[in-house]
RNA sequence: GGUCUGGUAGUUCAGUUGGUUAGAAUACAUGCCUGUCACGCAUGGGGUCGCGGGUUCGAGUCCCGUCCAGACCGCCA
C-alpha cells in the first residue's frame, strides 16, 4: 500500500496516528538542523518535518529532495507548534520517520503553483505539469461534476445514452469536415462528424424517444479562445415533442446545473425572438445581465441637415447610463473603441444630459436643444446618462453598436462572471441568402422545420419563413441551439431543392434520412450544448482551453504531441494517397 | 485568406537617439541558519538576443524575408 491517506485530509484530530503520504515535492525550506517539505497530491498540501535531532541521516536524505520528485513518506501526526490557518492541513505535520524516493525530478520549466510563472505555449507544451496546478485541476474537476449532473438529470427523466459512429460520410453543407482515408476503400474517405446529427435522428425513427449523448465533434475551421476543432457537445432529441416540450426540459437542465454546481437559481428564462434580439440588442446572443437596450432616432433625427444621419438606412443609440460625466479623452477612447477593424464603425455620434438638465452633443451645429432632448427622452434618459449614436447600414450599424454595448458592459462592470442570465432566442429566419454564391443556406442547418404556418412562404418568399429554431443564451454566449426537425420526406426534399441540391445530389448525399423518413418517423426534435463552452461560464472563464485536458492551440496544433505531423511513406503507399509537391 | 501584437538567461521581463564586457527578478547550485510556510543571508554558474539576409566603422536595437506564439476579422449549417 503506498498510501493510508491523502495530503489534504490530515487535521488536529490525526494527532498521534501513524499515517504513510505519497506525493509530489512542492517546496523544501531548510535550516540548520532542520527542513520542512510541502508534499502534494491533487487533495492537497501537507507539511512534512525533518530534523537533527529526530534522525540526522533522515534529513541529509530530505535535503538531497528537488522539486517535483515523488516520495513516500511514513511518519506520526504532530501538532505543529506554529499553525499555518491558510492551508486545512495547517494545524498538524508530519513527523516523518520513513523516506522511500519513488521516482527523482528534473527541475520543471515553470513553477507548479496557483500562480505559475509559465507563458501559455510552456504550459501547453508540459500540459502534464500544468494539471498539477490547482487552478487547472479544479477546472477539470468542475467539467467531471458537470458530465455527472447532466447524466443524472437526463437518465433520471428517461434519456438513454446512445454512442454513435465516429467514421461517418462528408456532407457538402456546414462547416469543413475532416476527412480520414479509407485503407479497405480505395480512393474513399470517411469524415469526422460535425455533430451526430443525422444519426441521432434516425434514433428516432429507431424508437429510442428520448437520446443523449455527450460526444465529442469535429468542425476544421479556424480556432478562437472558445473554439476548439476537437470538442464536446451535449447532444439531445426526443420524439414526440413540439417545441415548448424542449424548451421546458432543457430550462429544466440549466437549472439543474446552476443549482448543483454553482449554488444558484434561476427565474424562468425569458424568451426573445432573433428579430427583437437583433433590433434591441445588435446580436442574435444578447448578454442580458445588463439592460441598454438600443433605440431607433431614425425619425428624430432625419429632418436636419446632417447628411451622415440622414443618408444612413438606420440612426441608433444606446443609453450609457451615468456616463454624462465622461471627458473628451474617454469619449475620444470610445470612438477609437468603434473605429477599431473589428467593430468597424465610420464614427460615434454622442450627446451628454447634463446634471444640471441641460444637454451638449457633438452635432450642436445641426441639432438645437429640443431635438437632443427628444432623442435623450426616447432612450429614456436621465440626467446623468450619455447617448452614444451611431448611423449607416442596418445590420452592419446594430452589430458595430452590440460590441459598443457589450464594451460599455464590460467599463461599468455589468458583466460579473458569477451572474447568471440565461435567454432563449426563438423564430430565427430559415434560410440565409449568400450574395457570393447567389444561394439560400439554411441558418441552422437542413434538417430544421420551418412554423407550419410559414410553408406557404417556401416558394414565394424563402427568405422570410421562419425556423422552428431556438439557441440558449448564458450571459452573451450560445451555449446550446436546436430545433424541431423535419420528419416528413417531400417537406425535406423540398428544402433540399431550395438549398439548390438536385434530386441525384440530395438522394446521394442523404438519402439514407430521407428513405427512413418513408418507415414511420415520429415527429422529433432536439438540442446540443457546447458542453465545453457551458463548463467555462459556469466556472466564470471566457476561454474554453484550461476546461479541456489537453486542448489545441490557435493554429489547431498539439504543443505537447506535436501534432499533426508528416506520416510515413509507406502509410501514404497503403492509403494510395500522395502528395502534391 | 487577412489585420495586429510579441519572440533577449530554465522562466517572466527590462534594455534609451544604433556605441565598451547584454541586465533585473525568479528558478538552479554551493555555503550559513532549529519553527519556516513566497523563510532569510551570502556566493556562483547560466545568453546562437527565434532563424536568414541587408544597411552601417559598429545591429538585441534600423530594413527585408522567414519561422514560431497569442488576439481578432473572414470562417464556424
Amino acid at each position: 500500500m503506498y498510501r493510508t491517506h491523502t495530503c489534504g485530509e490530515l487535521n488536529i484530530n490525526h494527532v498521534g496516528q501513524s499515517v504513510t503520504l505519497a506525493g509530489w515535492v512542492q517546496r523544501s525550506r531548510a535550516f540548520g538542523g532542520m527542513i520542512f517539505i510541502d508534499l502534494r497530491d491533487r487533495y492537497g498540501l501537507t507539511q512534512l518535518a525533518f530534523n537533527e535531532g529526530w534522525d540526522k541521516s533522515l534529513l541529509e536524505e530530505a535535503s538531497r529532495l528537488g522539486r517535483e520528485y515523488v516520495i513516500q513518506v511514513t511518519g506520526e501526526v504532530l501538532e505543529r507548534s506554529s499553525k499555518n490557518n491558510k492551508i486545512p492541513t495547517g494545524e498538524i505535520e508530519l513527523k516523518v520517520t520513513a523516506l522511500r524516493l519513488l521516482n527523482a525530478a528534473k527541475t520543471p520549466p515553470f513553477t507548479i503553483e496557483e500562480e505559475t510563472d509559465g507563458g501559455e505555449e510552456l504550459r501547453m507544451k508540459y500540459r502534464y505539469l500544468d494539471i498539477r496546478r490547482q487552478p487547472v485541476l479544479d477546472k477539470l474537476l468542475l467539467r467531471n461534476k458537470v458530465n455527472l449532473a447532466v447524466r443524472q438529470y437526463l437518465n433520471a427523466i428517461g434519456f438513454v445514452d446512445v454512442e454513435t459512429p465516429f467514421l461517418i460520410k462528408s456532407t457538402p453543407e456546414g462547416a469543413r469536415d475532416f476527412v480520414v482515408p479509407s485503407r479497405m476503400n480505395e480512393g474513399q474517405f470517411y469524415a469526422l462528424p460535425q455533430s451526430p446529427q443525422t444519426f441521432k435522428q434516425l434514433l428516432m425513427v429507431g424508437g429510442i424517444d428520448k437520446y443523449y449523448q455527450i460526444v465529442k465533434c469535429f468542425r476544421d475551421e479556424d480556432l478562437r479562445a472558445d473554439r476548439q476543432p476537437e470538442f464536446t457537445q451535449i447532444d439531445c432529441e426526443m420524439s414526440f415533442v413540439e417545441r415548448e416540450d424542449i424548451l421546458q426540459t432543457f430550462e429544466g437542465l440549466l437549472r439543474h446545473l446552476l443549482k448543483e454546481i454553482a449554488g444558484v437559481s434561476i427565474p424562468p428564462i425569458p424568451r426573445i425572438s432573433y428579430e427583437e434580439a437583433t433590433r434591441l440588442y445588435g446580436s442574435d446572443k444578447p448578454d442580458i445581465r445588463f439592460g441598454m437596450p438600443f433605440v431607433e432616432l431614425n425619425q428624430k433625427t432625419q429632418h436636419k441637415d446632417f447628411k451622415v444621419f440622414n443618408e444612413a438606412e438606420l440612426v441608433v443609440g444606446i443609453n450609457a447610463n451615468g456616463l454624462a460625466g465622461y471627458t473628451r479623452k474617454q469619449i475620444d477612447a470610445l470612438i477609437d473603441f468603434v473605429k477599431r477593424p473589428q467593430v468597424g464603425a465610420t464614427g460615434l455620434v454622442w450627446c451628454k444630459y447634463n446634471e444640471d438638465g441641460s444637454t451638449k452633443s457633438s452635432v450642436d451645429k445641426f441639432y438645437d436643444e429640443a431635438d437632443r432632448k427628444a432623442w435623450l427622452e426616447a432612450a429614456q434618459a436621465v440626467p446623468g446618462d450619455l447617448l452614444l449614436i451611431m448611423a449607416g447600414p442596418k445590420d452592419k450599424t446594430r452589430k458595430a453598436l452590440g460590441e459598443l454595448r457589450l464594451h460599455l458592459g464590460d467599463v461599468l462592470n455589468l458583466r460579473q462572471p458569477d451572474v447568471f442570465a440565461p435567454l432563449w432566442v426563438l423564430d430565427f429566419p430559415l434560410l440565409e441568402w449568400d450574395e457570393e454564391t447567389q444561394r439560400y443556406y439554411a441558418m441552422h442547418h437542413p434538417f430544421t422545420s420551418p412554423y407550419p404556418e410559414d410553408i406557404p412562404l417556401l416558394d414565394s418568399a424563402p427568405g422570410e419563413v421562419r425556423a422552428n429554431a431556438y439557441d440558449l443564451v448564458l450571459n452573451g454566449s450560445e451555449i446550446g441551439g436546436g430545433s424541431i426537425r423535419i420528419h416528413d420526406k417531400s417537406l425535406q426534399q423540398k428544402m433540399f431543392a431550395i438549398l439548390g441540391f438536385s434530386t441525384e445530389e440530395a438522394k446521394e448525399q442523404f438519402g439514407f434520412l430521407m428513405d427512413a423518413f418513408e418507415y414511420g418517423a415520429p415527429p422529433h426534435g432536439g438540442i446540443a450544448f457546447g458542453f465545453d463552452r457551458l463548463v467555462a461560464l459556469i466556472g466564470g472563464k471566457e476561454s474554453i482551453r484550461d476546461f479541456i485536458a489537453f486542448p489545441k492551440n490557435n493554429a489547431g496544433r498539439d504543443l505537447m504531441i506535436d501534432a499533426p505531423s508528416a506520416v510515413r511513406q509507406e502509410q501514404l503507399d497503403e492509403l494510395m494517397l500522395s502528395l502534391k509537391a
